[in-house]
DNA sequence: TTTCGTCTAATTGTCAACAATTCGAGTATT
DNA sequence: AATACTCGAATTGTTGACAATTAGACGAAA
């Protein structure tokens, strides 16, 4: 099964993961309108999904929404915001951490251990988009492992920091950092993980 | 004009409004499905506003949203969740008020009275549904002053908690420790605003 | 020139009908 | 009696059409 035990997306996730995506790798810019009837025309559906997406991706902090006005693409946190994210993404992670270690399996190890695979790749690559895309599913795992509740407040919290990532100055020491946290947790040592997690999870 | 400088309200807000209103009054009990077409007569629209409405408060934390079987009253929180929804809360309206206690106004003083009456009022009926809402509104009121991004975050931790106040202790005891914020607050107090912030935002 | 109103195109908001899915009652089979 | 199957009602998912709103271009009056 997919690593991420949900074999089926529904429409709307498919085209709220498309365009998280598009976002995060700068392919739409700040303060960039989104149109409804172009996404409908590329994902060949109707409008009425999309405005379904479009609304999920402005509670989640990606787009901003005015009525009538349709949504564009957010501008980044301010620094002040940023540093207050970032502290927030430690308490939530960090809890997670102790609700989720105690009963992870050899799969987690093995599922955490591929999708650092997959980071390496991406870093060698310096594809930014596969790069975020993977850092998120990393972090989400052992949020979601902990708490399906707060997968969503975190997620809300985790993706406005990164759209500040649109340049990240080194590709492999993103990697090295999570590297780290998977070895500690694949030693069940809660200290030196969330140790590890903290120094990922840093300021500008 | 209203209190919070939205003359206009979108129908799906309207339908958010009251939704969240019945599920904080206990109207809806906890996994009891809520569905489109009952909601839609009430409002006298269509299916498609409630959906749009249903989905935002989905994403909010009041409801849970399950594929193609609609949404459910979310369940409260368990212990070690909600004192770490309580300490989110704290570091975001401290932030809040770090960035707007030096730029509110004399208005800004007299809609925090206006509220704090209206929540002595709620409190003195021991009307839960109001005592909510104005609680709510009140601490709505510092958060959407400093940051209209941090508004939704902070949303959608504190719904998540108020989900376990189905019963309040004292309610008495709930308009004083407001009655201390907003006295602070008038006099740009910002340590003694803090600490009065942080006694009302306590643990259960 | 500036300002105000009017018109038009583009876009979002709403609706009702239809398609797809889920759930449970009833039935048949072992 | 227990299990598996079928079918239909209830519910959600999707669509295209139409209404309402917005933004910008254009022109008239001060």
């Amino acid at each position: 099964m997919s690593i991420t035990e949900k074999p089926i997306r529904s429409m709307r996730e498919q085209i709220c993961e498309a365009v998280r995506a598009e976002v995060f790798s700068g392919e739409m810019t700040n303060d960039q309108p989104v149109r409804e009837q172009p996404l409908a025309e590329r994902f060949g559906v109707s409008r009425g999904s999309v405005r379904d997406a479009l609304l999920q991706l402005s509670q989640e902090g990606v787009l901003v929404y005015s009525p009538n006005r349709g949504v564009r693409v957010s501008s980044p946190p301010s620094d002040a915001e940023f540093r207050l994210y970032a502290k927030l993404r430690k308490e939530i992670e960090g809890h997670c951490l102790d609700i989720c270690m105690d009963q992870l399996t050899e799969e987690d190890d093995r599922n955490l251990t591929n999708l650092l695979t997959t980071l390496e790749d991406a870093c060698r690559r310096a594809d930014l988009s596969a790069i975020t895309e993977t850092d998120l599913a990393m972090h989400r795992y052992w949020v979601s492992r902990a708490s399906r509740e707060l997968e969503s407040v975190w997620l809300s919290i985790t993706v406005r920091m990164l759209i500040a990532y649109t340049l990240l100055e080194d590709y492999m020491q993103c990697y090295q950092e999570h590297a780290a946290i998977v070895e500690a947790i694949g030693r069940r040592d809660l200290k030196a993980a969330k140790r590890a997690m903290n120094e990922n999870i840093r300021y500008k």
